[in-house]
DNA sequence: ACCTGAACACCGTTCAAGT
DNA sequence: ACCTGAACACCGTTCAAGT
């Protein structure tokens, strides 16, 4: 059957940067951010390799664009509350849209070494937390201070060092439980506490959105007290 | 002039994990985490790529030994003290590690998402970390949260968003501070504050050392608070 | 038994040749 | 003018051939 002449060649859907970023998201949520290639966005796309050049410049470039994806999952700020409860709630989303893609933090921490200023998107969200701040009454020097004391918070993360980590393998250089308890003893007895303690979700061991709430809020309080101390 | 069959073809210091994991750091210190190859530090040694993995099993194993040679430079707890002195001290040092290793945050970030458990030197400063919270009357569920409380921080790190990156080349998508102004008032306004914050250090925007230290004790005081509740 | 060169299966990106 | 195949300069790691 003849088509038009020249119409079959065409993808379906034309090529765009946000296809592009979109493709490079998923592919990155399935397998790490180890398995993100131009070659590999390419052929989820059906498309040669040198096509993505068009709307993206280079790989670190795609990389602060799914940055930007990523911060535009971040519900916008909630409108007429206290800045308490605007700021909670949107580090809390913003600790949603991360644990949808793990390999975020990683990405964010390589890029912001690299990059002399954040990208577009993260400068809007960090000024409308900025925002919420001043609105809430802080003077410009504690809404500094305060920044610094969420660091990498803002965004939902706190680079937990011990995290869970179901299902993954053991490590190669992993020790026999006894020998664990034996050579780390506050480590163990840390760990039977949490594992007998019913507050922690069965089976997980510790849990962390209740862990990540009670720091986050331990930070908040500290900075409403700073708050009162200054007004 | 004769020399004895053998003796020249051998490199005059033998090869080790220690020198290898050593020629790695001193490689990531310079170039960064992307001047790191394995090519590239046989190169820096006098040797051929495959003698490394007699050392190193593998590049992630490799990375593993530079976190654990890092997390060896960090001073040993001070002694007779009390728990937040030992506690901020130990953090501190951790900081002027990382100062040393810019790439360490984002070394370590990777690794630990990729590992079932942190590295055995990793192990060892947080069980030393958590004894001194023991040490100091906190019950261990108060140490649970403790850790979660100070995250990344007892490794030296927030994971600032917006960390000054003096000498860093202007981004691409940089706009002209004009725009900048008017796209993000509240940073603005923040920018300007810091800028004639006195202070802050001349010319660096705002005095990192000072900013760190500030949330560190903040988060060490709302500890305090919680084990003066508790007990 | 030890060591290592060549090879394999990938990368990101340039560039010139095609339409 | 646009698109793209081949090529370049790299990777980490396997493996067989050398000693």
């Amino acid at each position: 059957m003849a088509t038009q002449a020249g119409a079959v060649a065409q993808p379906r859907v034309p090529l765009s940067r946000t296809r592009v970023l979109g493709a490079a998201v998923a592919l990155a949520d399935e397998g790490g951010v180890d398995a993100l290639s131009m070659r590999r966005i390419a052929q989820a796309l059906g498309v040669v390799p040198m096509a993505l050049y068009k709307h993206v410049t280079s790989k670190n470039e795609l990389l602060d664009g799914m940055i930007d994806v990523l911060v535009g999952e971040i519900d916008p700020p909630a409108e007429g509350t206290d800045w308490k409860s605007a700021i909670r709630r949107r580090v809390l989303s913003a600790r949603r849209m991360l644990l949808r893609h793990p390999w975020a933090p990683e990405v964010i921490e390589a890029r912001m070494k690299a990059r002399a200023t954040p990208t577009p998107a993260l400068l809007e969200y960090l000024d409308s937390m900025v925002g919420i701040f001043r609105g809430g009454g802080f003077p410009i020097g504690l809404v500094h201070h305060a920044l610094h004391v969420m660091g990498s918070r803002l965004l939902g993360f706190s680079q937990e060092l011990f995290e869970d980590r179901p299902g993954r393998a053991p490590d190669t250089d992993a020790l026999p439980a006894e020998e664990m308890a034996a050579r780390f003893p506050h480590l163990a007895e840390l760990a039977m506490a949490v594992a007998h303690d019913p507050e922690s979700v069965v089976g997980s061991g510790c849990d962390d959105q209740f862990e990540f709430e009670f720091a986050l809020d331990l930070t908040l309080d500290g900075l409403e007290r700073l708050l009162r101390n200054a007004s």
